[in-house]
DNA sequence: CTGAATCCAATAGGATACTG
DNA sequence: CAGTATCCTATTGGATTCAG
């Protein structure tokens, strides 16, 4: 985002003003913050997300791996042994958003915004 | 978040991974970057929010600004002039979460994730 | 183990109209 | 100007069950 003198009135920058809007729309998503760290923190099977991010679905979290996956920050590899072994690894790109993300999670870290509900 | 070897098995750090998913959520619903991004760009009245996020309505606008507020992250003033000036602007919190997002921000505006379907 | 399928309840958000 | 109220639909996400 550009950052011209404060003159309401004009649109926002289109350009990447909607970019980041969409990036937050996707990683804000319920458990998607936690599936992305469990990659960052080691995370491989899909069991290992299960056990690390307790309370998800298996539904929720196999959409939630196919979204990642979708965005190109993590990647799927099937390893065909029997039974057949999935890997869900950080991509570089997931990997760098994990570092975009750090200050965000450390303010939110210091500052404790509030309960779940928001309204 | 900490950092500890990768250990798949243990469940993610509560403190702070909840702390990040809260805010995470909070600030990925629909629109809300843009408006703390008109709040950042100088924004304070209604109607300035109004015409720098085109295509919110006023009913969302309203509900975003009250959650802002909730959070801490925007002030609403009342000057009682005839007819009274409400003013939104973003308080040291916000302010302090719009540089925390800095990073982010500019990650995603590099990288062109995708169209608006993540499913 | 790694999911896909289905069903259901809750919520979010768009459109519109109206008010002090 | 600065919202509120209402209605209506789409989307979300939880729970459960089934399958390769």
């Amino acid at each position: 985002m550009k950052s011209s003198p404060p003159l309401p009135g004009d649109e926002l920058d289109p350009e990447a003003c909607i970019k980041s809007q969409v990036l937050l729309e996707a990683i804000g998503r319920r458990w998607t913050g936690a599936v992305l760290l469990a990659a960052h923190r080691g995370a491989t099977r899909f069991g290992d997300y299960r056990r690390m991010v307790p309370g998800i679905s298996d539904r929720l979290l196999s959409q939630r791996l196919k979204e990642l996956e979708h965005m190109g920050l993590i990647e799927r590899e099937v390893i065909p042994t029997t039974p057949v072994q999935i890997l869900y690894r950080p991509t570089k790109d997931g990997a760098g958003l994990m570092t975009a993300l750090q200050p965000l999670i450390a303010w939110g870290t210091r500052h404790f915004i509030l309960d779940g509900s928001p309204a």
